[in-house]
DNA sequence: TAGGCCATCTGGTCCT
DNA sequence: AGGACCAGATGGCCTA
């Protein structure tokens, strides 16, 4: 199979024509080193689906900047070859690459520093966000009551208006309290562990 | 098999 | 002008 993919050209005559460049025809080597898994596709292979859905609401958000500026025109003011532009795509795709794994080491620092159960699988990223935010309220409401002022953030149990699923809503929910009662509902088990292990962590720093 | 989560591509917009 | 940021789209993998 060789190496294509389908990339959006502009020229004076069509705006925003597709058309699929053989990418080993294209000094590449040296950008990103491993091909992506998705928008590889064979020429001819134009019989998915959802690709007129794709370019309807690819449009729309076309659409969405000002009139006078569209990136067709700026394309055209730009005069770069497709093959230029092939390169700079597969550049920016690269450096999006680098800013998403710094983005998910980040979220793997992150991970650590929050006492959770650890699980046979990884924190999600809206789980750590989630019992990120709740120890930081619970912390900020340990140094209130060392201050000896009013603690700001209250956690409400929320449990009887779960719907028992675990939805990473339910963890935005989920607060100490409802952690020390020890709540047992089995798809809850992981939320309420991870939150008696905040509170226990909290209580040791004290 | 449906749904959740994720990685990647992509084009628009913002910022320097 | 070019890079960073963002959000939509897509497809793969995994689990209940």
């Amino acid at each position: 199979m060789r190496n294509l993919e389908r990339v959006s050209v502009s020229d004076q005559d069509s705006i925003d024509q597709e058309m699929y460049i053989d990418l080993d025809d294209v000094s590449v080597d040296s950008l990103s080193g491993k091909r992506s898994r998705t928008h590889l596709t064979e020429v001819g292979d134009e019989s998915d689906s959802s690709g007129s859905e794709r370019g309807a609401k690819r449009s729309k958000r076309r659409n969405r900047g000002t009139s006078s500026s569209t990136s067709a025109n700026r394309r055209r003011k730009s005069g770069i070859s497709a093959r230029e532009r092939t390169l700079r795509r597969l550049e920016s795709n690269e450096r999006e690459r680098m800013r998403m794994h710094s983005l998910n080491d980040a979220f793997e620092q992150l991970r650590e520093v929050i006492p959770h159960v650890k699980m046979e699988r990884k924190l999600s990223k809206i789980e750590t966000l989630t019992l990120a935010k709740n120890y930081i309220m619970a912390l900020t409401n340990v140094i209130c009551e060392m201050r000896g002022e009013e603690q700001p953030y209250t956690f409400v149990d929320e449990c009887g208006s779960n719907s028992g699923d675990s939805s990473p809503g339910q963890l935005e929910l989920s607060g100490l309290e409802q952690a020390e009662e020890g709540e047992s509902s089995p798809s809850s088990a992981h939320e309420t562990n991870n939150n008696s292990l905040l509170h226990e962590d909290l209580e040791r720093r004290i």
